[in-house]
DNA sequence: TTCTTTTATCGTATAATTGCGATAAGCGAT
DNA sequence: ATCGCTTATCGCAATTATACGATAAAAGAA
């Protein structure tokens, strides 16, 4: 048992779940808002920041970049990250539909 | 070691991760859109819908209504199940508040 | 080359998720 | 009380996520 059903659903569904589960842990949320709040890539000063070890931030930003909502170029020693407006454009636009699609068709709760 | 950490983010990234988790998964998306496609409760013909059993459903339920996203009452030996569109606006405005705050800083991709 | 700094990956442990069948629990009808 | 229908929960197995320390890999500096 425990096999993967998630391909039985809709592209459209498993595209949305994936980036939804990408920013499904707090940690991941606190990256997005470090990185915007730089106006230039951060070169990873996101450890001392967060409350997490240096190998586990790696593990978070690994999911990020998976999900591609974040992009990471090399510069020298360091990485320099940021957010994929694009990716995150997308995202949020999907996220919306979404939503005004299961609004559009009740708005009231009946239990 | 894998002590939860999440306690250790602010309140308002936790809430939202737990919110953007419930909706992680393609059957719980699939679960939303369902609900929102009827204008009465439905007595959980979504098992019939889903191509998942019935216990998996309901455990996917389940979580839903662990994260507040819909209601369930009962009717007779059915249960009648519907979106909590107080809670999902509430989501809704705190996803597009995030997403506002984060692009508010940064709009441009350097990598 | 060797050292230092930065980041990724490996190894490991624990916890949580996903999925199913089997069973229980609740309720109406007989 | 018993039966049938609907839904939840239990028990189990497999997979994935979370977290850390240790180590490797990459690049500049000495």
């Amino acid at each position: 048992m425990a096999i993967n059903k998630k391909e039985a659903f809709s592209k459209q569904e498993q595209e949305l779940a994936t980036f939804t589960k990408a920013i499904s842990h707090p940690a991941r949320i606190a990256i997005l808002k470090i990185l915007a709040q730089h106006n230039e890539c951060i070169c990873g000063e996101i450890v001392e920041v967060l409350p997490l070890s240096q190998s586990t931030t790696s593990q978070h930003l690994k999911a990020l970049k998976y999900a591609g909502l974040i992009n990471g170029t090399v510069d020298g020693p360091k990485i320099c990250y940021c957010i994929n407006w694009k990716a995150f454009e997308k995202f949020n636009s999907d996220f919306n539909t979404l939503f005004l699609k299961l609004k559009k068709q009740n708005e009231k709760s009946c239990c």
